[in-house]
DNA sequence: ATTATATATTCCAATTATGGCATATATAGT
DNA sequence: ACTATATATGCCATAATTGGAATATATAAT
């Protein structure tokens, strides 16, 4: 069906559409990390980094990989390093225009 | 300031995390359009449309061009193609795991 | 078994998004 | 000036998102 590829699609951009698990997503690019590294590393309550950790994966983002008390997270995706080359080019055009 | 950066970024993200959205950009593809096209093309009301335009437009997406009593949108980003074959990517092992 | 620690879940108030409807604006034609 | 047409704006009810605080769960260590 193709409303509910767009649909997929919109999930994947909403999971994406928040500057927290953005700060996620850049610090994931570092090489897997636990729960604990991530809420340590940004400022912010730990469940909301579980819950901003949880969106990322159901939208198929990230993949958690669970070693005794620690879950540890890694990005999912081979290609986000294009993904935001093309978007920091997106910014930079708008910073001219 | 590097969270500025995330919320621009994230700003882009939102204006392409709805289905509606998507699909106008899906449209858009194939070249410059008027709203009146657009409207016709996809089944919403057309301040809906509009507003959807907008948004992407202040996303720095898209851009437009008056002429006479129409508005041509169109794509503004080159590399809108590379970042769609990644989201398609991205789909495609999603549905593989 | 008890305790400590890491992570997830629930609940909540405040904010923001969605999409329809009515209306306003702007331009073109007569 | 008047009318028609294209697009934008404002208003509104509903739904979704945000992020904090409290709590639950799961595993490890003693």
């Amino acid at each position: 069906m193709k409303s509910n590829l767009y649909e997929k699609k919109a999930q994947i951009f909403k999971a994406l559409s928040n500057p927290v698990r953005l700060e996620i997503i850049d610090f994931l690019a570092n090489g897997e990390k636990c729960v604990c590294e991530i809420v340590e590393k940004l400022n912010y309550e730990q469940p909301h980094i579980s819950k901003s950790l949880i969106k990322l994966k159901e939208a198929g983002l990230i993949k958690d990989r669970k070693d005794g008390l620690n879950v540890y997270y890694s990005l999912k995706i081979c290609c986000m390093g294009d993904f935001f080359n093309c978007l920091n080019k997106i910014l930079e055009s708008d910073l001219k225009s």
